[in-house]
DNA sequence: GGCGTGACTATGG
DNA sequence: ACCATAGCCACGC
């Protein structure tokens, strides 16, 4: 995977993240699917680290593991602030996993077949 | 090129 | 539910 490559993989990322409905999260691995690139679940989460740093304005809050939790709520400011946002939106949180995951739960995929 | 590391996952004890 | 393993991919040393 070349510069360019990994260029458009990043801009394929934001896009998806971008969509994710308000009250609604996704995990690592169905962005990674919807991208095109199934197997690149650890690249989305090294593409949203970067982002944190970075002053872009994707809700990155509402991408989390595949079991709902919180796993890189470290990279957010005060250690609870990602828990914050998506409790913001209507989303419960409980000990750094989402609760009713099954149904908070958005797959990116469902929305491009449509 | 080898090796460790990380916002990942699936599977098996 | 928790821990260990084993695939997975890019990056830095």
């Amino acid at each position: 995977m070349d510069k360019s490559e990994r260029e458009s993989f990043t801009k394929a990322v934001y896009d998806i993240v971008k969509t994710i409905p308000l009250g609604r999260a996704t995990s690592y691995a169905a962005i990674a699917r919807a991208v095109g690139y199934p197997n690149f679940s650890r690249l989305v989460g090294q593409v949203m680290k970067n982002n944190n740093t970075r002053t872009e304005k994707i809700p990155a809050h509402r991408v989390v593991n595949s079991q709902g939790k919180l796993s890189g709520k470290d990279a957010f400011g005060s250690g609870n602030e990602m828990q914050s946002l998506l409790e913001s939106e209507g989303i419960t949180v409980i000990n750094d996993k989402i609760a009713d995951w099954k149904t908070i739960y958005w797959n990116p995929i469902d929305e491009i077949e449509l």
